[in-house]
DNA sequence: CACACCTATCGATGATCGTCAATATGAAGG
DNA sequence: CCTTCATATTGACGATCATCGATAGGTGTG
């Protein structure tokens, strides 16, 4: 029998969701090793608006994969690294159980098996 | 300095394109350790029309996310659990490089490593 | 060949989404 | 307070998408 979906649907869904564009993953990227005020942001981003780059910024806020700090007037983002690992153990756990080499953070039970084998 | 997008975007957007949407993960859960023809998927997925998961399968297959087999009259959809592990891999890569406990399968070079240890 | 069955494609429709310009909100500084 | 600067929100518009009914394509069967 599958863990399944059952498990938790509606969270794949939404990290799948707020990856799915490549604009919010080049924003993703900046903000990956560090902190970036929206400004920074928009001029890294070159060819997008402040607007356009303020809601994908609430888009990934939405979907929990940001960390924001205000600082006086500007507001600072940073990616989640710790969420995009649980939401990729999450997908790999419904999608992937069989895969030989599957890491233990997948299945934190199946750590044991395998230093027992 | 980061792996970083200029890696592959393009790979890790369709990936999340093709999980961005509910019913393909149900499609997906349903065809992750077995094979299940068109008919069978239209049946188990209750209030979906034929067209409609002809669809979905559509796009899961350009995406590389199933593996496909004729049979006679039908046509037999499996999940590739493979594929979806490379993908997580990917993203782990790009947006979770500083995570403390990434598995070995995220970047292969460091295999040796922690065997060496 | 004609027919039944299974799956894929087409065309249309309503919903969601990415984008921007304009504007609102909020936070210092004078 | 009024202004200025940084970010968020709103409204609108075009593009993409999920969905379905109708239909086409392909496969076995009589």
């Amino acid at each position: 029998m599958n863990i399944n979906m059952s498990d938790r649907p509606v969270e794949s869904v939404s990290f799948a969701k707020a990856m799915a564009d490549e604009t919010r993953q080049r924003i993703m990227s900046l903000l990956c090793c560090r902190w970036l005020c929206v400004g920074d942001i928009v001029e890294e981003m070159h060819d997008i608006s402040q607007p356009t780059v303020s809601h994908h910024l609430a888009v990934l806020r939405e979907a929990g994969l940001v960390h924001t700090r205000r600082e006086g007037k500007q507001v600072f983002y940073s990616l989640d690294q710790d969420e995009v690992a649980v939401c990729c153990g999450r997908i790999m756990r419904v999608f992937a159980p069989e895969r030989a080499d599957a890491p233990a953070w997948v299945d934190p039970a199946s750590v044991e098996v395998r230093q027992a084998a």
